[in-house]
RNA sequence: CGCGGGGUGGAGCAGUCUGGUAGCUCGUCGGGCUCAUAACCCGAAGGUCGCGGGUUCAAAUCCCGCCCCCGCCA
């Protein structure tokens, strides 16, 4: 089995998580989930960025220092992120002293090939997006992202020579067309590629919340200069070189569209520079927007986690991200698109099916789930179900994949309804019948196990299996046959109450 | 201006690369079942696939033009 080494993006601890954190975070989580259950070797990071001008002025503002600040909302993420059962393999912090560490070594790499050089810079500055303006970007003189003034701003700098890299990339993305994702955003990173690039500013002399470039303290890294190397840090690169070349490069790093030039321009050069090689996959998904509008602190219609979760249950807010926006497009959340998923997916096809299996085994067969039987019509069903699963998940689809497994359960639902156990007499007819409903549902468990991951565990018991479905292993674990009758069943209260 | 994406039954999507009965989920209507969380199953209605040309025996699918929506240009 292989390894597979997967990313969020670090989120900024100046904002609370909402639920555009989570749809990244819950994808990357149901991912190394899957992988897991491959017997893949899961290295799953998440983190905090935490330096920058505009944590800075974010704690000026509450009159704490920024590190105070970084520490309330670091904690703030990973309580969001126990809330919703992401099983994170490392969580980090880019104020900790190991990425302090890493940092400086990369760019000590990438100074030393000589790609960062010292310039001048002035312009005009957008200190909540950290970036400089052209005049004529303005809209009112002001920042066309924030509407807020622009400051005047001169520095002497130092430049990564991000013009150099050009070639390589298209050389690169030519070599390598699977190296971002959809397609569709490939072409864009194309697009601004061959639109030329300009090098990048990457240092800071007018604050010091940052890291300090290690051949000139008296300037700290850029924010982003300082953030995209997190993903080297937590493998370890400059602190276990054998671990750093076990997980590098790495599988996917999940991003939102807003952040792709970051990922799929600035950092596979950086990494070129420094001698390392550029990630496999930036796979790049949209937004969830509220009402048809992106969410923002200024428009007040931020969603957080907890909202969903203390309504909804954990599961089932982990389901609705995964499976109600296709990995790409924007995704437009509604409470009542969540209602209604939750009501037909998960109460009357998944937790609807627990119950009426469970009672009709209650009734018919003494409560002892019977075996299924070798040549039931569900077995061909279960083998397509599990390869169209699998390939969904491969393809980094996970609407897709969760629609496959969900067939598995309408499949079931007939077969019963073919079948009417519930009108015969107790014999091998319905023990055949129950035993093959009982089967599939062990092989649903498994196979929607990343994406619900507690309903998965409980149906696990219900149906008398030992251990849990993270314990499976695949394919072995979705091959009919596996479910090896004689075990109490039990029916337990609804899995998923239906709603209004 | 340029670059990229999108426009498919009431809603949300797939299909477009590799032309050839337009598929899925939800919703609606009719029937069945009454084991189950008024859930489940079967069937039906509903689309000139944004518009106009072209290529072809045949186009949602290929080509040309246009309209509308969105994103990128930090």
């Amino acid at each position: 089995m292989g390894k597979f080494y997967t990313t969020t993006p670090i989120y900024y601890v100046n904002d609370a998580p909402h639920i555009g954190h989570a749809y990244t975070t819950v994808i990357g989580d149901a991912l190394c989930r899957w992988r897991r259950l491959l017997g893949d070797d899961v290295l799953f990071l998440t983190g905090t960025d935490e330096y920058g001008l505009k944590n800075s002025q974010a704690a000026a503002a509450l009159e704490v220092h920024p590190q105070e600040l970084a520490d309330r909302n670091s904690r703030r993420f990973r309580q969001a992120w126990d809330e919703l059962d992401i099983a994170y393999d490392d969580f980090i912090r880019t104020t900790e002293p190991r990425h302090t560490k890493a940092v400086q070594a990369f760019l000590q790499a990438i100074y030393e090939n000589g790609d960062i050089e010292l310039g001048t810079y002035e312009g005009l500055y957008c200190v909540a997006c950290e970036a400089y303006y052209n005049e004529d970007d303005l809209v009112d003189g002001n920042c066309p992202v924030h509407g807020r003034p622009v400051e005047w701003m001169q520095e002497d700098n130092w430049f990564f020579r991000l013009s150099r890299y050009q070639q390589r990339l298209l050389d690169h993305y030519e070599a390598h067309p699977e190296a971002v994702y959809p397609t569709t955003r490939l072409n864009e990173v194309l697009g601004i590629i061959r639109q030329g690039l300009q090098d990048i500013s990457i240092s800071r002399s007018s604050f010091d919340w940052g890291v300090p470039l290690p051949w000139d303290p008296s300037q700290v890294t850029w924010v982003w200069f300082d953030a995209l190397p997190n993903y080297i840090t937590a493998p370890g690169y400059a602190t276990d070189p054998e671990r750093f070349a076990h997980w590098w490069p790495a599988d996917y790093h999940l991003v939102g569209k807003d952040i792709i030039r970051f990922h799929a321009v600035y950092w596979p050069a950086m990494l070129m520079a420094a001698g390392l090689e550029p990630p496999r996959c930036v796979a790049s998904h949209g937004w969830l927007l509220v009402s048809g509008e992106k969410m923002s602190k200024t428009r007040l219609n931020q969603i957080v986690p907890a909202d969903l979760t203390n309504d909804f249950g954990v599961d089932a807010t982990r389901y609705h991200l995964l499976r109600d926006t296709p990995f790409g497009p924007d995704g437009d959340f509604s409470y009542e698109g969540m209602v209604a998923r939750y009501n037909a997916d998960l109460a009357n096809n998944l937790g609807n099916l627990v119950s009426r299996v469970a009672t009709v085994v209650g009734s018919k067969c003494g409560s002892v789930g019977p075996a299924p039987s070798p040549d039931s019509p569900l077995r061909e069903v279960c083998e397509e179900v599990y390869a169209a699963t699998a390939a969904a998940w491969d393809r980094l689809s996970p609407s897709e994949a969760l629609e496959a497994t969900w067939r598995l359960i309408r499949e079931t639902n007939a077969h019963l309804e073919a079948n009417e156990p519930w009108k015969a007499e107790p014999g091998p007819a319905v023990d055949a019948v129950l035993g093959d409903a009982l089967e599939a549902l062990r092989v649903v468990t498994v196979l929607a196990s990343p994406a619900v991951p507690r309903a998965c565990a409980e149906i696990w018991r219900r149906l008398g299996l030992p251990g849990s479905p993270v314990e499976q292993r695949l394919p072995e674990a979705a091959e009919w046959g596996g479910y090896p009758g004689g075990r109490p069943v039990e029916k337990g209260a609804p899995l998923f109450p239906r709603r209004r």
